[in-house]
DNA sequence: TCAACTGCTCTTTTT
DNA sequence: GAGCAGTTGA
């Protein structure tokens, strides 16, 4: 019996049955690729009778592996065994956890995240080559290695073309870096890209080991591949040439982490053998949603240009709202799916998407979700392993793993405290650096380094005593993984530190609960031979292997969303334009379309960069299935100022006869009466009465010439942002998250600097920056 | 020598 | 609010 393929149009199935050879499939958004790259999978194996083992497909977001890889798990009707689905990262430890030997590490190395590079990269400006951190920021210096790794730079080549100063000190300190990362056992995250190249390059019989096994070779998001992935891949598939790519150049959206749209643009030149399909059939969108799509992305010149089409006919006019502020349009926003689902019963929460440029920007719609009682969950942000009590408990156990994870180390060497300061570490870091040795193996020896003495010197040797002691119990595999880092997160005393700080460290201690957690699902997944996972644990070392430790480290490290595993969940969804891309929402809200904002000021200076924000919008405006809403704010507060906010250029390239443009409440009631100070709504209403009416400061004169003026300044601090700076006065009684309630005693400053002087009840006076200090009124 | 405190700066997007 | 540098008191 033939494989069906009857589900695909011409098009689709002509790409899913390509056998042999390079294809590039031209996606555009909602035209079924994924569905055209699972269903080639199931073809080849289930009609050609390739062998899973043999396929290799890649993606950029573990998100997007896991979902392919239960398609194909559905669609073959069984678990793909020895197909390799992952990320370009995850693959690249993979074969790292098999081959660094050769490379000069062990298998048990770390990952370095960007923290732990930019404090290396840091260590290394101010303390090997005595330069000022100020001057040359870790985080460019990184960023600038960083590149120059992704573009196959190495610190050698670098230095030839370093011209300008700063290039200069990051020429001295690429070759520093890398062998800082090589002597803790660590890669960085270019590294996982970089080094599988390398290793390719150097040792021609272990990429044949590789492109031998994986005779087929699959890339999703094609067009986000840098410079290394693009090498990776064209030494895996040089010699079979069976590389099935598919990518939308209008939808490359990571140029400034190295993705070159060349790679797209010049896939034919590359690969003169390659076929070229083009899926322009768009099963996604409302053809009112899909022209408005079409009309902004015409606007750029760089792109391989398609028009997508679509069988749907009409549909929703997208809404253009206009909104006072962040919290209003926030609130414009709740209040329409508070309507949609009183509308439709048949609609759920999880049908609905708030997209936004910054990450920033999901406060105040988390406020306004929060007041109108809707479930959310917000993608990306502040992620769970980025948490200072989990990163801390992650970085004993990287520690445990590694004992040459210096990062680890310095991260954990006060932590709880031990009466461990700068001077001692800068004396154990000298000792170390001295004889060669981590700063685990100095520790040990503490005691016996000059100008360590007291308390140090015992704390330091008790310190290598227990990390040595687990990473005895992690060898033996005698002890499961969350019950090591159970004992792990009690004895080192963090649990009992966090115990110590009050009701925050109460939900600190539930984090490193959760952590556990997904200790244990690694643990029990392990031991029910999870091929995804057992795969990691086969090194080809003969002496060394992967152990469960490893495993987990390696997935904490890769995978951000440990804490968001449920997608099931009835609730709107919150994100990052950047991260929605592959999602699809019947109802789309993208928020913050404001000149400045999205597009960013600074992506003006260049015009590519105007171009990426503008595919980053098609990103967003083709997410939607059915209805879209794109919501702009007059005014807002981007970081610690205000801004009046026009309209992004982005709105008007939207066609005029498929939108309709709205108000909120509170834009219609200002432009009626033009009375800006007597502002509206529930919310403030409420805080009015609440801190008895009227402002009781005003922006001091001298200040009034600055920007929009002095009743500007006051009025922006006492209404506009009533959910962010609450109106008060003198005698106002306030609550303070960690001093208590207390009195307002005196207010000074202006604009979003106002500090309050405020007599705490029980720890006296304080004072406090509005802004920051999170008050809310005290209710008596 | 260290912990606690003050004051200052910082906020694009992510593996 | 967090991270960091600089200061102060113990």
């Amino acid at each position: 019996m033939a494989f069906d393929l009857s589900h695909l149009n011409p098009e689709q199935r002509d790409a899913a049955s390509h056998f042999e050879g390079p294809l590039l499939v031209l996606a555009g958004a909602g035209s079924g690729k994924t569905r055209v790259l699972t269903t080639r999978i199931a073809w080849l194996v289930e009609e050609m009778g390739v062998d899973p083992g043999s396929i290799l497909a890649l993606t950029f977001t573990n998100k997007a592996a896991g979902e392919m890889r239960d398609r194909v798990r559905k669609s073959l009707g069984r678990e793909p065994t020895g197909m390799w689905i992952g990320t370009f990262h995850s693959i690249g430890v993979r074969i790292l956890r098999r081959d660094a030997q050769r490379l000069g590490y062990s298998p048990g190395f770390s990952v370095y995240d960007a923290d732990d590079a930019d404090g290396l990269t840091k260590r290394i400006i101010r303390d090997t080559l005595q330069l000022d951190p100020k001057k040359w920021t870790p985080r460019s210096v990184h960023g600038a290695i960083s590149s120059a790794k992704n573009e196959l730079t190495g610190p050698d080549a670098y230095a030839e073309r370093a011209l300008d100063p700063f290039e200069k000190v990051v020429a001295q300190v690429y070759p520093l870096y890398q062998k800082a990362l090589r002597d803790a056992n660590a890669f960085d995250f270019d590294d996982l890209l970089v080094k599988p190249v390398q290793l390719f390059r150097d040792n021609p019989h272990v990429l044949r080991r590789y492109a031998g096994r994986f005779r087929f070779v699959l890339v999703d998001e094609y067009q986000d591949t840098n410079r290394a992935q693009y090498v990776f891949l064209r030494q895996m598939a040089e010699e079979h040439r069976n590389l099935f790519v598919v990518g939308d150049d209008d939808q490359s959206i990571y140029g400034w982490r190295g993705a070159d749209i060349r790679n797209i643009l010049d896939f034919e030149k590359d690969f003169p053998d390659a076929r070229v399909v083009k899926l322009e059939q768009n099963y996604r969108s409302t053809q009112t949603i899909l022209e408005a799509a079409n009309r902004v992305i015409e606007q750029n010149v760089h792109r391989k240009g398609k028009t997508l089409r679509t069988d749907h006919v009409g549909g929703e006019r997208i809404t253009l709202v206009e909104a006072a502020d962040e919290a209003d349009e926030s609130q414009w926003i709740a209040e329409e799916i508070r309507g949609r689902l009183a509308d439709s019963p048949s609609l759920a929460l999880r049908n609905f998407v708030v997209l936004y440029r910054t990450n920033s920007q999901s406060r105040s719609v988390e406020e306004a979700l929060r007041r109108e009682r809707m479930a959310y969950r917000v993608i990306g942000g502040t992620r769970f392993y980025e948490r200072r009590e989990v990163k801390d408990a992650l970085a004993y156990l990287r520690l445990v793993a590694n004992p040459a994870a210096d990062e680890a180390f310095l991260r954990i060497v006060n932590v709880p405290r031990r009466g461990i300061g700068d001077t001692t570490v800068t004396r154990l870091a000298e000792h170390a650096a001295a004889r060669g040795i981590p700063l685990l193996a100095a520790a040990e020896q503490a005691a016996a380094i000059d100008g360590i003495r007291g308390g140090a010197a015992k704390a330091l040797p008790e310190l290598a005593a227990l990390i040595r002691k687990y990473a005895a119990l992690a060898s033996t595999g005698g002890m499961r993984l969350d019950v090591l880092l159970r004992e792990l997160v009690m004895e080192s005393g963090l649990v009992d530190a966090l115990r110590a700080e009050g009701d925050e460290g109460k939900d600190r201690i539930e984090n490193l609960e959760e952590l556990v957690n997904g200790a244990a699902e690694v643990q029990r997944r392990l031991e029910e031979e999870d091929p995804e996972l057992m795969m990691e644990m086969e090194a080809a070392g003969e002496d060394e292997s992967a152990r469960p430790l490893d495993v987990f480290l390696g997935h904490v490290a890769l995978v951000a969303d440990i804490d968001q595993h449920d997608p099931q969940a009835d609730a709107v969804s919150m994100m990052t334009l950047h991260n929605a891309k592959g999602l699809e929402f019947p109802f789309v809200f993208i928020a913050g379309l404001e000149d400045g904002l999205f597009p960013l000021t600074r992506a003006y200076d260049e015009p590519a960069d105007l171009e990426e924000e503008r595919r980053l919008f098609y990103v967003g405006v083709t997410r939607a299935e059915r209805k879209l809403y794109l919501t702009h704010a007059k005014r807002r507060r981007r970081g610690a100022q205000f801004m009046d906010s026009t309209p992004s250029p982005f709105l008007e390239s939207v066609p005029q006869d498929l939108t309709e443009a709205r108000r909120t409440a509170r834009v219609l009631e200002r432009s009626a009466y033009s009375q800006p100070w007597k502002s509206s709504g529930a919310y403030t209403t409420r805080r009015e009465r609440l801190f008895g009416g009227s402002p009781s400061w005003k922006a001091p004169a001298s200040t009034a010439s600055r920007g929009g003026g002095g009743d500007d300044e006051t009025y922006q601090v006492d209404y506009s942002d009533s959910q962010d700076l609450p109106s008060m006065r003198k005698g106002s009684r306030v609550r303070h998250p960690s001093f208590g309630a207390g009195t307002v005693m005196e207010l000074t400053g202006h604009g979003s600097e106002v500090k309050a002087a405020i007599e705490f009840d029980n720890v006296g006076r304080k004072t406090v920056v509005l802004k920051y200090a999170n008050l809310e009124p005290e209710w008596e």
